[in-house]
DNA sequence: CTTGACCCTGCACCGTGGTGCAGGGTCGAG
DNA sequence: CTCGACCCTGCACCACGGTGCAGGGTCAAG
C-alpha cells in the first residue's frame, strides 16, 4: 500500500507516519523506483497497536521498546512496566479524587465565607490558610515521560 | 525580597520565576531605581500555592485561572467554574480508571506459550492476534492533558 | 502534453513547562 | 577603584508528539 492508503487504514495523518518512521516506531518501508514508500499491510496493524498503547498512556519511547523486543522475538519484560504504569495511574487517580472531593465540598459552601474556597482548599496563595491539602511527600512527583 | 531570595524561599529557580511572570502567574513586581525586581513576601506563598496545584495535576493555565479568581475576590460566576472543574475532573478520573482497568487485565494474563501477553492484549503489532483488547469506543480516545 | 493528485525531502513551527547563556548593568566589600 | 556576586534583557534551546509548508518529482487520465 502507499502512504496515503496506510494513513487512511491506520487512521493517522501522513505526517504522523513519517514522524513515527523517524522515531523508529515503524520500519523504513521498501521504495518504488521513484522513491515512493510501499508499505506492507502489517504496518497498519502495527500502527493500530501504537494507537492503543498510546491510549493506555505509554510514551512513544515505551512503545518503541515494546516493538523492538517484539520484533526481536523476545517476550519483553513488559509486566514490570505495566505494573509501574498502574501504580502511576493509582496515584494520579487518588490525587484527582482528593481534589474533586475538595472542590465538591467547596462548591456547597456559602459564598460569604471570605476568600475563594477553592484557593483556600489548596492553601491560600497569600499564605493565610495554607498547608492543608497536598501532603508533602505525596503527589509531589509528576507522571513518567 | 529580591529575586534570588524569593527563588530560595519558594524553592524554584530564578528562571522559573521569570517564566511565571511572563505567563501572568505572578505579578510584575516593583522595581528598584536600577530596575531590580523587589518582591512582596506574599509572592513566596503564591509560588508555594502554584507548586501544590501543579503537583495535583493542574496545568499552569488552570492555576492562572484560580489565581485570577482569587485576585479578583471571587466573582459571581465562580460556582459555574467550580462545577466545570469538577466535571473535568470526573472525566479525567474516568479516563484514567478505564486505562487502569485495561492495564490490570493485561498484567494478570499468564505468560502463555509464545509471545508477550501484553503485546498480544494490545493487539500484536504484526496483526496475528489482533483486535482483542481495547473495545473500539473504549480507551481509543486520548487522555486529557 | 497538460493537468491534477499524489509523493518526496527538509525545515520550521505549535503548545507545555521550563532551562541556559551572552552581553551587559549594579552593588557592596575591600 | 576594583572585584565578584548579583541582576537585567532577550534569545535560543530541551523533550514531547506532532503539524505544516515550500519546492520539487512522479504518475495516470484526458
Amino acid at each position: 500500500m502507499h502512504t496515503s492508503e496506510l494513513a487512511a487504514a491506520a487512521g493517522v495523518p501522513v505526517s504522523t507516519l513519517r514522524f513515527y518512521e523517524r522515531r523508529g516506531l515503524i520500519d523504513e518501508p521498501e521504495r518504488s523506483r521513484a522513491g515512493y514508500r510501499r508499505y506492507a499491510a502489517s504496518t497498519a496493524a502495527r500502527l493500530r497497536f501504537i494507537g492503543r498503547a498510546k491510549a493506555l498512556g505509554f510514551t512513544l519511547a515505551d512503545i518503541a521498546g515494546f516493538l523492538e523486543l517484539s520484533d526481536l522475538g523476545r517476550p519483553p519484560e513488559v509486566p514490570g512496566l505495566v505494573a509501574a504504569r498502574i501504580d502511576d495511574l493509582d496515584r494520579r487517580i487518588a490525587d484527582l479524587q482528593r481534589v474533586r472531593t475538595a472542590l465538591a465540598g467547596i462548591a456547597d459552601r456559602p459564598p460569604e465565607a471570605g476568600g475563594c474556597p477553592v484557593i483556600d482548599a489548596l492553601g491560600s496563595p497569600d499564605g493565610a490558610t495554607a498547608e492543608r491539602a497536598a501532603p508533602e511527600g505525596g503527589a509531589e512527583r509528576s507522571l513518567p515521560g
